[in-house]
DNA sequence: CGGTACGCCTGAAGGC
DNA sequence: TGCCTTCAGGCGTACC
């Protein structure tokens, strides 16, 4: 199961789920869960079962999942019973499969026991994450409906909600009704990408500015896909502070460092209540 | 409307 | 070295 936090590679709070990552677990899940049986279900921590319906029997999904769906952040997995399980990763959790034999990591939360001696195990030590249990797949639509596009497809118009927003640009990206699946990391990325200073106005700037930085965001989330599994089994191999993930980030967890297009010191600060980094000089 | 703060939670990292 | 404090972050929510 890929894990991204307590694998000593990954330390928690370095690199958390973000959308590319989500959508490279539901990728592995969908595949390993084909034509699988749901046996059983254990569930050490109810907590993380969000809504009122803490009952086991709707966790076991009609013993099959018919379907693994993501939007943004989120995965859904839809079972033989037409109920759905949103599942969220939040800060720090994972989820995949594994044999039923491998060792309980800690924070297991749920584990499905799957034929084949497979395990489907939910893990998250912070428990920023958690799985909502949905009646059927209209909860589902209408829970999906009050987020904005996902950030992997988005639509030539999708900044037309915010464009007389006075609200910071950072602060609108973060927001998942805007855009669905863009995380901090990502949010800073591409506004470096596209020299915007993350505290600009969204009203002050143009559809010229929201082009480029919905191109930016496009392209930022393909590239981490297309090379995220490598680059986090090369990351993980080399066990330590220096991956490619790290050297493949212009201003994330930069501060103070060299600007890769200016060399000016990148400038660190609160903007929309998240840490941020960017350069004072190329970004306005 | 939007901003600010808080709570949830663990473990990494820094200070002494 | 070991203990203690600080910080990080998604996301919901309360409050100005």
């Amino acid at each position: 199961m890929r894990n991204y936090t307590s694998d000593a590679a990954f330390p928690a709070g370095f690199r958390v789920p973000e959308l590319p990552e989500v959508e490279a677990v539901a990728r592995e899940v969908r595949a390993a869960l084909r034509r699988s049986t749901i046996v059983d279900v254990r569930v050490h921590r109810w907590s993380v079962v969000t809504g009122a319906s803490r009952q086991v029997d709707r966790l076991l999904l009609g013993a099959r999942v018919l379907d693994l769906v993501r939007h943004g952040k989120q995965l859904a997995l839809v079972g033989a019973d037409g109920s759905v399980l949103v599942v969220q990763l939040g800060m720090s959790g994972s989820f995949g499969v594994v044999p039923a034999s491998a060792p309980l990591e800690p924070h297991t939360h749920i584990a499905w026991t799957l034929d084949r001696s497979r395990e489907l195990r939910f893990v998250d030590p912070r428990r920023f994450g958690g799985v909502t249990w949905l009646r059927d797949r209209t909860a589902l639509t209408t829970r999906w409906s009050r987020l904005g596009p996902d950030a992997l497809a988005l639509p030539s118009g999708w900044f037309t909600p915010i464009t007389t927003s006075r609200r910071a640009i950072k602060a609108a990206l973060l927001d998942q009704r805007t855009v669905a699946g863009v995380g901090n990391i990502y949010a800073d990325e591409a506004l470096s990408l596209v020299n915007i200073a993350p505290q600009r106005p969204c009203s002050r700037l143009n559809e010229h500015h929201f082009g480029a930085l919905g191109r930016a965001l496009g392209t930022i989330m393909r590239s981490a896909l297309a090379s995220g599994g490598s680059t986090i089994r090369t990351y993980r191999r080399m066990g330590g502070g220096a991956g490619a993930f790290q050297a493949s980030l212009r201003v994330y967890g930069r501060a103070g460092q060299p600007c890769v297009t200016c060399s000016r010191p990148l400038e660190s600060g609160l903007v929309a209540g998240r840490t941020t980094v960017w350069c004072t000089a190329c970004q306005s």
